[in-house]
DNA sequence: TTTTTTCACTTGCAATTTGCAAGTAATTGG
DNA sequence: CCAATTACTTGCAAATTGCAAGTGAAAAAA
């Protein structure tokens, strides 16, 4: 079990103890928005992230709460990864990452998605949000 | 002038190649929060960030144009940091942390801020995303 | 049934980044 | 003039990262 330290009481500070680095918010990303759920999906990412990185963080949002992991429906040597409630309360903060970079960085982004976000915020959040609900109940 | 290097064109994995790690937006915290604007004032907070950290991260702002650095209005000897636009827009994704980290990790938050965050949050994200701009006004 | 492939990691190691302590150089206050 | 302040820089040990290769269990192929 991973433990953490904080490096302080504040919820920021306390926050990215957690989330602050940069690959646990991109394995987040690729739940909600892609749709992934194994260790396999995550690292097809145009990211490349490391496996022994990935495994790491796994285990660390695992240990935190964020996602649970299961044995796959359909084979014994598969797990599923799924969000918690924890996990889809950063369904926000990910959105913001969105906005952001769309705006001040040169990316790529769908316009449909963008516009939806910049257009009605409140509700595409909790669109996602429940999204991310159902894929994690299926 | 600092080069940061972009995983991908995803704006997500963009603003993190920014913003993603456990220090800068602890600056950008204490700017927004705290109104601090000098080297001196950032390495008091609770966290302790090293110096040469600190010089590194603000280095990276100035260069990204998060932040402007010019000769403080009472000493010479002293820098005044303040925010961009791009940096001001940070703030709904500090506010997300705050809100984050409050509800789901141990943590100590002022009531009335929380109180204030939670219930309307598009007018508290104005508030002081308009309160930085004064700050970096004066 | 044996063999091969897939999947989910683990291991080893070099390279980079971090954290700590100490040092420096330019003001500024007395 | 001299001590203190401010904003860094430097050196170095320790921790973290990234890459490549390896492992072991289960599933598919022969």
């Amino acid at each position: 079990m991973k433990v953490l330290k904080q490096r302080s009481t504040c919820p920021i500070s306390t926050a990215l103890d957690v989330l602050g680095d940069k690959w646990t918010l991109l394995i987040l990303r690729d739940m909600v928005f892609a749709g992934k759920s194994t260790y396999g999906q995550f690292l097809q990412s145009a990211e490349k992230m490391a496996t022994n990185i990935l495994a790491d963080r796994l285990a660390v949002l695992e240990s935190q709460g964020i996602l649970t992991k299961a044995v796959a429906a359909d084979k014994k040597s598969k797990f599923t990864y799924r969000l918690t409630e924890k996990g889809v309360d950063t369904v926000p903060l990910i959105i913001e990452l969105v906005l952001w970079g769309a705006k001040h960085c040169p990316t790529i982004v769908d316009s449909g998605l963008l516009a939806e976000l910049q257009g009605e915020k409140d509700a595409a959040v909790e669109k996602y949000k429940q999204l991310a609900r159902e894929m994690a109940r299926a």
